[in-house]
DNA sequence: CCCCCCCC
């Protein structure tokens, strides 16, 4: 095993032919299931291999058994956070099921060659394939010339490039005429272009020009490119006319797929709204596809991801139209955007254009590097969204606290009042004074004063009642392990806290001492989530700080548990 | 020669 995993750090891929001993379930609190492999190659055992979760359906669908043969095609050895290594099973065949090998596991004759080591037999496609040393015809590349020197005072070139972003036919009629088109960006090592065919091109063209397959072109007109329309990195744009040419290039070699500068998601908080992004996470969830009306009173369908990468970070990105609609966000997969454009809507989210290339799974080291980095501790991180909405309010933006905090930070001595939450147990509340009478009147709660004639006067209405409510004015001690704090809660916070109403607690008040000594007693030394305001308050020339309970929630253990391994992540890096 | 990039 030693071996085995010097070598996957050697290699990083590691495609070899083994049996599948075992197949475990792990047990997770939450996301998609998850599978620990023991896999053997008849000489060495690997039991720390994980199944990808996009691979679950192998599971799923019971092809992955005890005794298959198995193709590891493509493995990724995950460093964590507590230097431990992990091997990722990314990409697996089943060669053989587990009926055909007959339950022979370990039989040495179908790998009898070397333990575990890469397999000659498939050309893999990634980039330690053996393929480069079989490379393409001579001279076949020799005069290609690089995108990024194009320019329209050179016409005869040809360049050599891969479709990145191909579009749908469009037509168009205005004052200046009528047409179709269609367009398409193309990308090499040096850089990329944008190119459009218009009417007998797009006849020509439009079948031939396949996303993702690689072209020699020539004899193009080259102009400016409109800089208000483009978000390619190319002073020019180039438009096809009757003599261009493109040609089908079978050797891809040393074309880049796609020119990405993937910006951390943390990141996007300091970039300017309407910057163009590329940007690769894991998709943790997703909207249904939904149909929106837009403000020309177009129909428009839109699908809402949120995108989690190693920074712990999430953002919206919406996909629109067709890409929306077909989206799928089954298995969590990694999803990379090129050319979103950034929103500061709900502070920060995402918007794909019509330019933007979305690509999912996509076959790229940081895909790889993402999917191991959230099967195996990213599905677990207390994200937090840069995409503020409605529901997302009250979880992530909480601004947690010790108690011991309040004082070392000085909360409450600005000029503004401070906020914060804390997960804190009561550990004593005050009996004395905690109910008052109060005016009756709907949005008035100014004590009363009894007449002793059965009336209640009310200062602040200026009337007397008949009657007066009871209201709840609670002073509480709560401590969490490194200090404690006195705190006020008023009406609605004092209810959730005693359990009972203002009301029932003032009858118990005035008939039943003993039951209410008891509802003290119940809420004393229990834990909450408290939402607190820290404010500094002078009465009689003397200042403190004064803590008023917002809110009282109940704690919500998982969450709370995500809260606290996230900080101890932070610590530790 | 197009140029639509949306909604909350």
């Amino acid at each position: 095993v030693v071996f085995l995993l010097f070598f996957c750090f050697a290699h990083e891929i590691l495609p070899s032919l083994c049996v599948c001993q075992s197949i475990r379930q792990i047990s997770t609190t939450s996301g998609p299931p998850r599978f620990r492999l023991l896999m053997s190659d008849g000489q060495h055992s690997l039991s720390s291999l994980l199944l990808a979760t996009q691979l679950n359906y192998l599971t799923e669908q019971n092809l992955l058994v005890p005794n298959c043969v198995c193709l590891l095609k493509k493995t990724i050895i995950n460093t964590l956070a507590d230097g431990r290594h992990v091997v990722i099973v990314m990409d697996l065949e089943i060669l053989q099921s587990a009926e055909e090998t007959g339950g022979k596991i370990g039989n040495p004759t179908l790998y009898s060659t070397s333990p575990m080591k890469a397999s000659p037999m498939k050309a893999s496609p990634m980039k330690t394939s053996p393929l480069k040393a079989t490379s393409t015809s001579p001279g076949s590349t020799a005069k290609a010339m690089p995108i990024a020197n194009l320019n329209p005072y050179q016409s005869k070139w040809t360049i050599r490039a891969r479709v990145t972003n191909k579009s749908n036919i469009r037509t168009w009629s205005n004052s200046r005429g009528e047409g179709k088109l269609f367009s398409f960006e193309i990308v090499d090592e040096s850089g990329e272009i944008k190119i459009t065919a218009f009417n007998n091109e797009v006849d020509k063209f439009f079948s031939l020009v396949e996303q993702g397959k690689v072209y020699y072109i020539s004899k193009a007109t080259l102009k400016v490119a409109n800089k208000q329309y483009t978000t390619l990195k190319h002073e020019y744009e180039m438009t096809l006319h009757a003599n261009s040419s493109i040609i089908p290039c079978d050797d891809s070699q040393g074309v880049p797929t796609l020119n990405c500068d993937f910006v951390p998601i943390a990141e996007l908080e300091n970039r300017d709204k309407d910057a163009i992004i590329d940007l690769i996470g894991v998709c943790k969830s997703a909207e249904d596809v939904s149909r929106i009306t837009t403000k020309s009173s177009r129909e428009v369908s839109k699908r809402a991801l949120s995108l989690i990468d190693t920074t712990g970070k999430v953002v919206t990105v919406t996909l629109w139209g067709e890409e929306a609609e077909k989206f799928d966000s089954s298995g969590q997969p990694v999803v990379a955007i090129k050319g979103a454009r950034l929103s500061d809507f709900g502070g920060r989210s995402l918007s794909a254009l019509f330019s933007s290339t979305v690509m999912v799974n996509p076959d790229i080291p940081e895909a790889f590097r993402l999917r191991a980095w959230y099967d195996q501790e990213g599905y677990a991180f207390d994200s937090q969204s840069l995409t503020e909405t409605r529901s997302s309010v009250s979880g992530s933006r909480m601004n947690w606290k010790m108690l011991s905090d309040v004082k070392s930070e000085s909360m409450g001595h600005g000029e503004k009042a401070d906020y914060f939450s804390c997960i804190a147990t009561v550990v004593y509340i005050r009996k004395e004074n905690c109910l008052y009478q109060a005016c009756p009147s709907a949005d008035c709660n100014k004590k009363v004063i009894d007449q002793q004639n059965g009336l209640y006067r009310c200062e602040k209405c200026n009337r007397d009642f008949p009657n007066f409510k009871y209201r709840l004015l609670l002073s509480a001690n709560l401590a969490d392990f490194g200090d404690n704090q006195w705190v006020t809660c008023f009406q609605e916070t004092a209810e959730v806290l005693l359990g009972h109403s203002a009301e029932t607690l003032g009858q118990l008040r005035d008939t039943d001492e003993d039951a209410l000594d008891e509802v003290f007693q119940k809420a004393t030394f229990r834990t909450h989530i408290f939402k607190n305001r820290a404010k500094l308050e002078t009465y009689n020339d003397e200042s403190r700080v004064k803590v008023t309970v917002l809110e009282v929630l109940p704690v919500n253990h998982r969450e709370y548990s995500r809260r606290l391994l996230s900080n101890i992540h932070k610590l530790a890096s």
